[in-house]
DNA sequence: CGGTCAATTGAGCAAGATCAAACGTAGTGG
DNA sequence: CCACTACGTTTGATCTTGCTCAATTGACCG
């Protein structure tokens, strides 16, 4: 994905999207369509602040950037829209939500002045979240490019490490989720399934799984005691789904282990 | 801290270190003791494969790097340890750990060949967890100043950046400790007492919390039901160390809310 | 061949989920 | 301004899950 000229001209990608600005947000309030420097954005204790997006010295021109205002419940972004800014929150209160096949939803952090909002989506250039206004809110908006864009892209070892430091956060997600939402058993499926697929993408056997760790590292990984790793282990083989060898586990059903997963994750 | 010179000169920080290559680390095995340029690292599927911290087209020098081969058992690097270099784990399998004052601990990852271990570090400058080996492992080092330091730093839009998503990390970090290891009074108690330390930081009562988000967000946000939330707040309403008042609760006693969290977390 | 540590399995118990009902608050429209 | 409605909150009763305690078995190492 490229740079996303100040004044985007690419069509809505999301069908929930219908005009210009993405739903709920109205056009900038303070500065004009062109935008401004923003250089009222001085927020305390900020994470992110617009005005340390300027330039330092010797660096190249500031990153332009804008406001806009989401009403109270509307969405700033949605899950699966492209990544076009970054945001500051200026004032309100958000919340970051990930859907879940489930209904339920896992609120990954409220957001209030000052943080940073759509840096997950640096990399994957999507966002993997809903952020939703819990009240009348501002935002200031930052245009910058994704980390493999062709304009105001870092040099190449520091793309190299946005996209470690993305993939990092992307996995701690997917381990809240377990942590937030899935009984025993489906954090235990969950953790073989996605050590089958970790290895099977580095060229191991994806069914083959030789345990380095003890069923207590297991546990304080999951959350649970190795008690209870251990019996829903053996639940597993009972199943007929694995069959086990004290640190050796051979996967024989790999869709019936997703199916213990349950609906929660697809 | 700045950037730490491929022959290491500082003294060890932490006194679990005795020589100058951190415990359990040998001296580089394929490499001389001068760093090598590592091009044999050519991991699959990896997420920061030595070879991409080289310079592309128009860049500055690579960043030096070496191996290092780890014992099964043995630190990579410690919790509180001087941020020194990013590693990518060539073979072997790791544990990272962050302790808890309760003596369990919690198991934010497992890692294998290709994975970047770390990072965590870039901008506090020291490291917050242990990075354990499971087995008898090799890494490739790569030095590479914090975000702050004055040589290989990168431009100050992604400092920021790197600094926002460094803070998101360490945010997540925080909460997989609360999903994982707390009981649903001491999540509730750690709940409200971040939003007043977060709130306090930007300036507002630290003591007189307005909640924008209903018992169900904040049980979606804490892996509870939203009874639960409910009762919990009741019952430290009952102990006198909470006022509430529909969606504003006062906080009467901090560090009485303090006591709840218990001996897990300090 | 003991010795040590990890894993398994069982029994009882407590924390939290679930189901259900009553109560408060905010918002809407007459 | 008030009544009505929708939704969020509180509280209770019951049940299930997973934790705790305990004993046994199994693997690895000198």
């Amino acid at each position: 994905m490229d740079m996303i000229a100040p004044v985007r001209t690419d069509a809505p990608r999301d069908p929930r999207r219908d005009g210009f600005f993405p739903a709920g947000i109205t056009a900038p309030t303070a500065a004009s369509a062109s935008p401004s420097r923003c250089s009222i954005c001085k927020l305390r204790e900020a994470d992110l602040p617009c005005d340390l997006l300027r330039p330092g010295p010797g660096q190249r021109e500031a990153l332009p950037s804008t406001h806009w205002r989401v009403r109270q419940g509307e969405a700033l972004f949605r899950c699966g829209d492209a990544f076009s800014c970054l945001y500051t929150v200026r004032s309100g209160f958000f919340k970051t939500v990930m859907p879940v096949a489930s209904g339920r939803e896992l609120v990954t952090g409220f957001h209030m002045a000052g943080d940073l909002l759509g840096a997950d989506a640096l990399v994957a250039q999507s966002h993997v979240c809903d952020a939703i206004a819990l009240e009348e809110s501002q935002v200031c908006a930052s245009f910058i490019s994704g980390v493999d864009g062709p304009d105001h892209a870092p040099p190449l070892p520091y793309r190299q490490l946005f996209k470690a430091m993305s993939a990092q956060i992307s996995r701690q997600q997917g381990l809240m989720l377990v942590l937030g939402m899935l009984r025993a058993e489906e954090r235990v499926a969950a953790f073989l399934l996605g050590l089958s697929q970790r290895l099977g993408a580095r060229g191991y056997s994806p069914t083959h799984l030789k345990l380095r760790m003890t069923r207590r590292e297991i546990g304080c990984h999951l959350g649970l005691e190795l008690e209870t790793v251990s019996r829903m282990i053996s639940k597993f083989r009972e199943a007929g789904i694995v069959e086990t060898g004290y640190r050796r586990i051979q996967i024989l059903d790999l869709d019936g282990l997703r199916r213990f997963i349950g609906p929660t994750m697809a």
